[in-house]
DNA sequence: ACCTGAACACCGTTCAAGT
DNA sequence: ACCTGAACACCGTTCAAGT
């Protein structure tokens, strides 16, 4: 069905694009762990070696992935325009923006991004040593806290927080997702909606963390 | 070397924390990649398929060893004891210790046991809707937490943000240890400590994320 | 109580060769 | 420019059987 071969000859010929749009819709319908070389060569009716030669390794091919979850446009994102420079700015006079809002969109933002794709949170956390995806995010981050009084080096390390935290989060309730949907549910963990509404993973606790950030920040201002 | 065969006999005998043991031991020295039931099996000199007598599934596995890595005692625990309940309180009349302290102490210990193991970070990251060893860790946050002003729900929502901060933080960290001792460097996270200390990624930067955290509870302590 | 032996159904990656 | 075919060196897991 997503064989695609050609009307009338046998070996498909295929794009980086074909390769990594074949890839991420097995990562959203079957997740990480189905997403293998074997699979997605399958897929696009094609030997898995023939994957080698748009991608030297699984690992980049995960990273591409994660660039392009990432790179949605967010809430300051021009719609279209899927790669911007990681120190991109919004419009030149923010007078009258809050900061706090514009970062809290971007957050929001980035979880959305993360959560549209099957463990999106853990593609995007596997590789961020990588740079690519996550440095874009942190730069949009970085790019929203403008406007809070902060010292360079203390915004970069503000949107680094930012971010980890919200790896973590998304991927903390993408695994609670899965693991749901599979009826495997730990001890402790209850999956009534009775304990999860009342602690720590009930509706708002990611906004709570992304607020308690911005209140750390705001509190710095103050300082100043 | 790690085989330790019975003097005299064939089959070796293990109990589980023989088998957790060997398994660590090859965590810390050539990482999560390396840690595959063959080798581990291979380390105690026994079958494979005799480690499933020990533990149903390599995932299970994990959960255990992500349990083990954060159950070390922290700043509040006491040594000898590796298992506490997650609400463990610390000494009754906490009057006179600021909670401030007590929490950044307890974030501090979770990232020296995390960082005490290779990949420590992923482990526990991929074991967090098993519950377990990160359970215990959030616990041991919470209950630094008491004494901020805080609804038993906040106190349960920061803990987790700050334990989701930790293990994104670590995690980056750890990534970025073993692509600097591969030499692979990606093209925008220079390896040279000029740029590396002058980013969000000097030293320093969990404590800057940390007290932003801790901030930001204390500011929503003032406003009651 | 703990392990062997053999098998099943997979992996990622390389490389010469084809068109 | 893009793919095949064949191979290499692995995986996690199951299950009957042994002691």
């Amino acid at each position: 069905m997503t064989t695609l071969d050609t009307a009338g000859g046998r070996p498909a010929r295929h794009s980086l694009d074909d390769v990594l749009a074949a890839a991420m819709a097995i990562l959203d319908e079957n997740g990480l762990a189905d997403l293998t070389m074997r699979r997605l060569a399958a897929s696009l009716g094609v030997q898995p070696s023939a994957l080698y030669w748009h991608v030297p390794n699984k690992q980049t091919l995960l990273a591409l992935i994660a660039d392009r979850i990432v790179s949605v446009p967010g809430a300051a994102g021009v719609p279209g325009t899927s790669t911007r420079p990681g120190t991109a700015t919004r419009s030149p006079d923010a007078t009258g923006i809050d900061w706090q809002h514009a970062a809290r969109a971007e957050a929001l933002a980035l979880r959305d991004a993360l959560l549209a794709y099957r463990d999106g949170a853990e593609v995007v956390s596997s590789t961020l040593a990588l740079g690519l995806g996550a440095d874009d995010a942190r730069g949009r981050l970085a790019a929203a806290l403008t406007g809070a009084d902060l010292a360079p080096s203390a915004r970069e390390m503000a949107a680094a927080t930012l971010l980890h935290f919200i790896l973590g989060h998304v991927w903390h309730e993408q695994q609670r997702l899965q693991a749901d949907s599979l009826g495997v549910v730990a001890p402790g963990q209850a999956a009534d909606p009775l304990e999860a509404s009342a602690s720590h993973h009930g509706p708002g606790s990611f906004e709570f963390g992304v607020d308690l950030l911005l209140d750390g920040l705001a509190a710095r201002a103050l300082r100043r």
